[in-house]
RNA sequence: GUGCCCGUAGCUCAAUUGGAUAGAGCACCAGCCUUCUAAGCUGGGGGUUACAGGUUCGAUCCCUGUCGGGCACGCCA
């Protein structure tokens, strides 16, 4: 590759990694594996060093026994010629930097303009089926906060997948058969009992959020008294005298559980449906408008009802990797490395959440997935070993399964934490958030830290419409070339994909030309490293390297070809901010 | 107590996974609107990368220890 080819958008990294690659082979002596390292190409913090830099020659200087520097020579001196290479330097402890010729960084704008909302994308992954899981919060209260960070780090994180070439599923795992949600469905029934005159106890542990009222007038509503039922037997076995009595222990909750379950008979299924789909309902509404949407919805108690647990559990106990103790079903996993053995089946026949997420993660294997993507909240990080231990068990590759841990977002609200609880009802919603400070803003600020990171959330900061949000300061930036172009007599955008840019040759324009030419490794690293917060990062610089080149020159300018040269450049930087804001799901506004 | 994660400017966070003089935003100070949007730009101060050792050409990153913070250690989900 000598030459720059026409039609296909060039690489420089990969292209100047190629040329140091057959440079190094030329050097006889590195034959063997151990001494012909992979080549690392990266991009200098300083114009000074070049656009990019190459710490081979410090890499060989081991396994050759020479100095650095010398080196360096001979691999510069074997570099084989290339028409986007202005000149190689040898800098610092024996860097190899290379600066790319103006030409090709101007000769650059054609690709991203003709590639349009496609600049930046990549078959790399060659259409490897991928699932993401990921928020698949319990369906017993409004999504919070928290739930908000895993939704913009997984719709982010499924955007840039596909970006790079995957097949990407999007999926939300519905905890439809546990605990929750019969409390859940208790704690409705209890308020709906409440609105018909009936006064029994609330338990201090059941669901006390207002949205739990809600739903209950839903039913008297639509069902007027229809479940009422007699009560006398509702506290039977609670060890509690009064019917003012305190319920606050579990104990206690799931007697009560119980007790309802008889008492309502088959009209139970009603209630636990209700709520469920209610809930639900709620949640792909709140996600929908927060921009996050899901291919499938996938049930957990599909799994009991299909028979698949049983069938998962019966193939644990072929493999031998299953015993008995304490009168429950252990699986082995410190077989695999987890610190201990964990419980399938319990001492009363019921299967554990673990059983079930054994066979739904077999299950997402089954479906063909070539890689899956688990999007947890980093509590969850002593879950991980056994759930791979497990795979592992049932002859599957465990690598296959890539858990992002997301760590919590702790509120702080008058520079004070806040506390945060859906049972006590103490919370704040995603949707309030939304509401308050707005989809774009709640995106960018949930993904502008590392997701392995505690994220501080400033209420305060992200519910006021100033400068301080670093949304606006990149959204501002696409809102500031649509309002050039809009008093751009000509108009004509698709012309500017083929105007010269020899023109451009400030300070500004080229380090913009090579932030342009970034956007495409950006993606990349981003895809790869499981990181949204480099998209975020990558669109801050951009938007202050248009910022000011926006103070520093005038667009529109009497000389035609200066002007096209201009415009082109500005409206290429407008798509990759539209590319890159749309990979984080937020807007792209053409006046602000 | 054991395991995992974290500790970087006054605050919130980066640092291309071992690279060059550790970078941004906010806050603070001084400038820039008769010109395509000032939600912007330019310049400035601010650091023993918690601490102490070690590994090597080179450490915020890897190893050991100490201190400090978070999470997890259920027949819950």
């Amino acid at each position: 590759m000598n030459s720059p080819e026409q039609t296909k958008q060039p690489n420089f990294k990969a292209h100047f990694a190629e040329l140091l690659q057959h440079a190094a082979s030329t050097l006889t002596t590195l034959d063997t594996p151990e001494t012909s390292p992979r080549i690392e190409m990266s991009r200098t913090k300083q114009a000074s060093h070049g656009d990019y830099s190459c710490n081979l020659a410090m890499q060989l200087a081991k396994p050759l026994r020479k100095n650095p520097r010398e080196i360096a020579n001979m691999l510069i001196d074997a570099l084989p010629d290339s028409l986007y290479l202005e000149k190689v330097e040898i800098a610092g402890a024996g860097f190899i930097n290379l600066f790319l010729t103006n030409a090709a960084k101007q000769n650059f704008l054609p690709y991203v303009l003709k590639s349009g909302d496609k600049f930046g994308n990549s078959d790399h992954a060659q259409g490897t089926k991928i699932q993401i899981e990921f928020v698949s919060a319990n369906p017993t209260g409004p999504l919070h906060v928290g739930h908000g960070r895993g939704a913009a780090f997984g719709a982010s994180l499924a955007n840039i997948l596909a970006a790079v070439g995957f097949c990407v599923t999007r999926e939300y795992y519905v905890n439809d058969a546990g605990r929750q949600m019969d409390i859940l469905a208790l704690s409705t029934w209890l308020r709906y009992l409440e609105l018909n005159g009936i006064h029994v106890p609330f338990p201090e542990n059941a669901y006390q959020g207002d949205y739990v009222k809600v739903m209950a007038q839903l039913i008297q509503q639509a069902h007027a008294t229809r479940y009422v039922h007699q009560v006398d037997l509702l506290l039977e076995g609670l060890d509690i005298a009064a019917s003012d009595a305190v319920i606050n222990t579990d104990v206690q909750l799931d007697q009560l559980i119980a007790n309802a379950k008889t008492i309502l008979g088959e009209d139970y299924a009603y209630i636990h449906n209700f709520v469920l789909t209610e809930q639900l309902g709620d949640c792909r509404n709140d996600l929908m408008e927060f921009g996050v949407a899901f291919d499938t919805w996938f049930s957990e108690q599909s799994l009991f009802d299909n028979g698949l647990v049983a069938q998962t559990v019966q193939l644990l106990e072929a493999k031998h990797c299953l015993y008995q103790q304490d009168g429950a079903t252990w699986f082995r996993s410190t077989k695999f490395g987890d610190e201990k053995d964990r419980v399938v089946q319990r001492e009363n026949g019921q299967f554990t959440y673990f059983a079930s997420d054994i066979a739904y993660h077999l299950n997402k294997f089954e479906r063909g997935f070539e890689q899956v993507i688990n999007v947890w909240g980093a509590d969850h990080h002593g879950y991980i070993a056994r759930v791979k231990g497990a795979l592992q068990a049932l002859d599957q590759d465990p690598q296959k399964l890539e858990i992002a841990l997301v760590q919590f977002a702790v509120l702080y609200r008058d520079g004070v934490k806040a506390p945060m609880s859906t049972r006590s009802g103490e919370f704040v919603t995603l949707r309030a958030l939304r509401q308050e400070v707005g989809k774009d803003a709640a995106r960018f600020f949930y993904v502008l830290r590392k997701s392995d990171q505690h994220l501080d959330f400033d209420l305060d900061l992200a519910k006021s419409q100033s400068n301080e949000n670093p949304v606006y300061y990149v959204q501002y930036a696409h809102a500031r070339v649509c309002s050039v172009l809009a008093q751009w007599e000509d108009e004509d955008v698709a012309m500017l994909a083929e105007v010269s840019a020899e023109t451009l040759t400030s300070p500004a324009e080229l380090a913009l030309l090579q932030k342009l030419i970034d956007f495409p490794d950006a993606v990349e690293a981003a895809a790869k490293e499981f990181a949204p917060h480099l998209i975020a990062f990558y669109l801050r610089e951009l938007a202050s390297e248009f910022h000011s080149y926006y103070n520093s020159s005038r667009f529109l300018v009497p000389e035609i070809p200066l002007r096209h040269a201009r415009l082109a450049l500005i409206v290429s930087t407008q798509q990759v901010l539209r590319n890159g804001l749309n990979l984080l799901g937020v807007n792209a506004p053409e006046k602000m």
